[in-house]
DNA sequence: TGATCCATGTCAGCAAGCTGTCATGTCGGC
DNA sequence: GCCGACATGACAGCTTGCTGACATGGATCA
């Protein structure tokens, strides 16, 4: 992984990089504000290690210009200890943590990996089939970019076809899933729920299986 | 927001809740270990504040049960000053943060609100939506720039759909982390308080998912 | 103490639209 | 062509969520 530091101190620089490197980070160092913007705005680092007393543009500053410019990357700070505002500045600036100095390697590698593990724990709940596409966080559903608003039932059913994309799913599977029980309705529910959704969303996203169940094709027809 | 506070000196336990109250937040609080695994466990807080030092079974050990269980609820610990050893243990175990005793209210309210906002991935204390603009740190809410006056529950309302902006919150949810109860309300309560919040900050900043809960969308209609 | 304000809960009525049913039409395989 | 499986349109009943009006109760202040 590749770490900026950021630091004027050249004596605790270099202290730091080598124990980083030690622990198998890729390690480049910067000393003034200026360009360590440049650099975090330019490149692509796994974690920033950010010291607050800076020349040339305060350290506090060359965060607000991250976040201000949409950076998520990672950022840990380092302040003078017990100065417990400058610690609510940064932390309301954007930090992901701050370490107090002076401090022993051995922590800061701990929150090294507290912050990387944190930022790198999110899974993608966006689904497609052909010009369809399901976002499960927003419950939202469009077509060709436009919205499409489905019932509740409605909803349930595509998006179990959608996780299932490529598979015959019976309609005992559908019943239990949309319905949520296993009897079987004795009248054609299911089948008019399949249509509803088909005049909404087009006929060519769930194809039937004659006999077997629906199916959401890996490619539309 | 709901958050579960163990700690089993009753004099902090009940200042710090003071204060947690006071800035909009839903308390719980429980002083030993087997009883806040439990409800760390069974119910669903925004964040856990994490006393070490614990009757019953250790912190350390609940924090640990928890994330085994694959509990990501985020958790911040409170340590004895200076003994680094102990938030190493606790990083490592899966804290999102720690807090050395004794601490100042204040600083305590701002790394809530980063572990709150990491884990929910948002960058500031100040979250928009629209022309709406809400200040965590202020508890202020602006729109269009100009003053809104929120009562307390829609505050909280406002500021837990806003923390989840882009996911759909169940009215279960809301309740919990509004109301501090996960009992189900038998009246409307909810739709009528959504209905105030609307009528002061405009009916497109809180969307509808009928059958499934509210959502504040990350784009504006 | 009484007057008043405000936050909050309750309720009833309304509109939208969800959902199951049924009658009837269509399709595919044998 | 026949049969069963599936599709479709219409409709009635019911749920859901929204809204305005009112009740309650705590806080504040004269």
């Amino acid at each position: 992984m590749r770490v900026l530091l950021v630091e004027d101190d050249r004596r605790i620089a270099s202290d730091v990089s080598r124990g980083l490197r030690a622990s198998g980070y890729v390690v480049e160092v910067s000393s003034d504000g200026e360009d360590a913007w440049f650099r975090g705005d330019t490149e692509d680092y796994g974690v920033v290690i950010l010291d607050l007393g800076l020349p040339g543009m305060d350290g506090l500053a060359v965060l607000k210009r991250w976040r201000a410019n949409g950076r998520t990357t990672p950022v840990l700070i380092l302040t003078a200890r017990g100065s417990w505002a400058e610690r609510v500045d940064g932390i309301d600036a954007g930090a992901d943590d701050y370490l107090p100095k002076p401090f022993q390697m051995e922590e800061l590698l701990a929150r090294l990996r507290s912050v990387v593990r944190r930022s790198s724990g999110h899974a993608s709940s966006v689904m497609t089939a052909g010009d369809i596409r399901l976002d499960e966080r927003q419950m939202k559903v469009t077509l060709r970019g436009a919205h499409v608003t489905l019932s509740p039932l409605e909803y349930r059913l595509v998006a179990h076809l959608l996780r299932n994309k490529g598979r015959v799913v019976s309609q005992q599977e559908l019943d239990e899933n949309v319905y949520g029980q296993p009897e079987e309705h004795d009248s054609n529910v299911l089948e008019v729920l399949v249509g509803r959704v088909r005049k909404k969303l087009g006929p060519d996203l769930i194809e039937t299986r004659r006999g077997f169940g629906y199916l959401v094709p890996e490619m539309p027809a």
